[in-house]
RNA sequence: GUGAAUGUAGCUCAGUCGGUUAGAGCGCCGGUCUGUGGCACCGGAGGCCGGGGGUUCGAGUCCCCUCAUUCACCCCA
């Protein structure tokens, strides 16, 4: 019989690895609270209805990439290829924008049956947020300016932010119509992917990396000449906004991004360190998708970030420090002592702040502090037939080797334990 | 969906022209050290050589199929 294995294109997330997606965990939630965003936690499916008016037909994701399946009354539901259009349904079913602005943010899995490769897999994770209910540019400062700081709080570096503009429902025919006077006499010339494009979609032509089209691509007008005057003010002010923060930004005008809900702003953030898939995070501006999707007229911008590249690039670029040395290990020797410690490591796991850890196994002395030493432990607390009979541990501080002997809790509690504990893990330990 | 590369121990990888009992390093367990970790030395456990079929006296090695992984295209996080 073959081995089960995870499905194509995901992955187990083991330790230690684990901890470095906590981590990152944490900080995002840390983070989005200081931004003033709160937590929105939606189904990770939804109807398969929702995607395609949302995210819009003729994109890749609806088109190729959906994992739609019918469930046993025969409706259609997809396993969820993006937050966003899942998130306006959820406030619009509650009713939520009726108190005004809406900052929300989300973190977990999304879906998308595509081949894997480096970065790219089939169930991977995204934080995001949407920020719903302002027109003004200072939301969209915020949306880049929030992601950017998470990057740097990891040391991540060397990262290039693309801005770009792709104008409004009242500019958008204007441009089109200008794109297509310049591509269609040259049709015959474009890659067979743009021909496509340039009835359905013909913005996308822009980002096309097909050798065919890319001479073509320089002299294409672009979106930033044809901007009505509002979305030229709104980009103005916007770059005006990252130039006060402080964000260095490259404008990229044939920056389009692959979702049809996008309006004015779009940015995407790259590192190099990523290979093919060089996308960290990306977002813009989706002034009208709110009211597509049935609910009132609705400006709003957000972002999406896939944490398996934000890892990724951490690990090239970032700090991935080593975890300080941490908590205490309880090294019973024999039956005896294992008895006699089970109530005192209860009481630390009670009430001390950091691991407390003990080997329920045979080991002898040195295996077990070989076993705290893996661990991770910064003392080893050791018993045996001689210090129960005497009435004390041997508390080893593992960084510094120094020993000193301390009663053995009894019925009265941890408290000197715990002191004990406390003025020797905060002992300074030894430059080596 | 298309193309290429790669599948051998928990991990990283050797394995000659097809040849008899498949190796190393790291990790793990034990010993040297009856109760003091990281270092050193010694020993041990651990393999359907991804799976199936074929060629051959004989296949980890050659051929076909299949599955998986990786990278790239398309596109995205």
């Amino acid at each position: 019989m073959d081995k089960i294995t995870a499905p194509r294109g995901t992955q187990d997330v083991i330790p230690p690895e684990s901890r470095r997606w906590h981590e990152l965990e944490s900080a995002i939630h840390d983070l989005a609270g200081r931004f003033a965003y709160s937590e929105i936690r939606t189904p990770t499916f939804e109807a398969t209805e929702l995607y395609v008016r949302g995210v819009g037909e003729t994109t890749d994701i609806v088109e190729k990439e959906m994992y739609t399946f019918l469930d046993r009354k025969g409706r259609s539901l997809t396993l969820r290829p993006e937050w966003t259009a899942g998130v306006v349904r959820a406030v619009l079913e509650h009713n939520l924008l009726a108190q005004g602005p809406l900052k929300l943010y989300y973190i977990g899995s999304i879906f998308r049956y595509e081949r894997p490769q480096k970065g790219r897999y089939r169930q991977a994770h995204q934080f995001g947020v949407e920020c719903l209910g302002y027109a003004d540019a200072a939301a969209d400062a915020e949306c880049i300016q929030l992601p950017i700081e998470l990057l740097t709080r990891f040391g991540i570096g060397g990262l290039r932010v693309e801005l770009n503009s792709i104008g409004c429902a009242a500019c958008r025919p204007a441009y089109r119509d200008a794109l297509l006077d310049y591509f269609r006499p040259i049709a015959g010339q474009l890659s067979g992917d743009s021909q496509r494009r340039l009835e359905r979609n013909p913005m996308r032509i822009l980002d096309s990396k097909d050798l065919k089209d890319k001479p073509h691509l320089a002299a294409a007008p672009t979106y930033l000449e044809h901007l009505c005057d509002d979305c030229a003010e709104h980009f103005a002010t916007l770059r005006g906004h990252l130039d006060a923060i402080g964000i260095r930004y490259a404008v990229n005008p044939r920056l389009v991004r692959g979702l049809d809900y996008y309006t004015r702003t779009v940015f995407e953030v790259h590192s190099d360190a990523l290979g093919a898939q060089s996308t960290i995070l990306g977002g813009g501006r989706y002034d009208g998708l709110v009211e597509q999707l049935g609910g009132p007229p609705t400006p709003a911008v957000g972002f999406a970030m896939g944490l398996e590249r934000f890892l990724m690039v951490q690990e090239q670029l970032g700090t991935v420090t080593a975890p300080a040395r941490r908590g205490i290990q309880l090294v019973a020797l024999g039956q005896a002592a294992r008895d006699r410690l089970v109530p005192v490591l209860a009481g630390l796991r009670r009430a001390y702040d950091g691991p407390a850890e003990m080997d329920y196994g045979d080991r002898k002395l040195g295996a077990q502090l070989k076993l705290a030493d893996r661990n991770g432990a910064r003392l080893a607390a050791i018993c045996g037939d001689a210090e129960l009979e005497r009435g004390i541990l041997i508390l080893r501080d593992l960084e510094t080797k120094q020993q000193r002997e301390v009663p053995l809790p009894g019925s009265t509690g941890i408290g000197d334990l715990l002191t004990a504990i406390g003025e020797m893990a905060s002992a300074p330990v030894p430059v080596s």
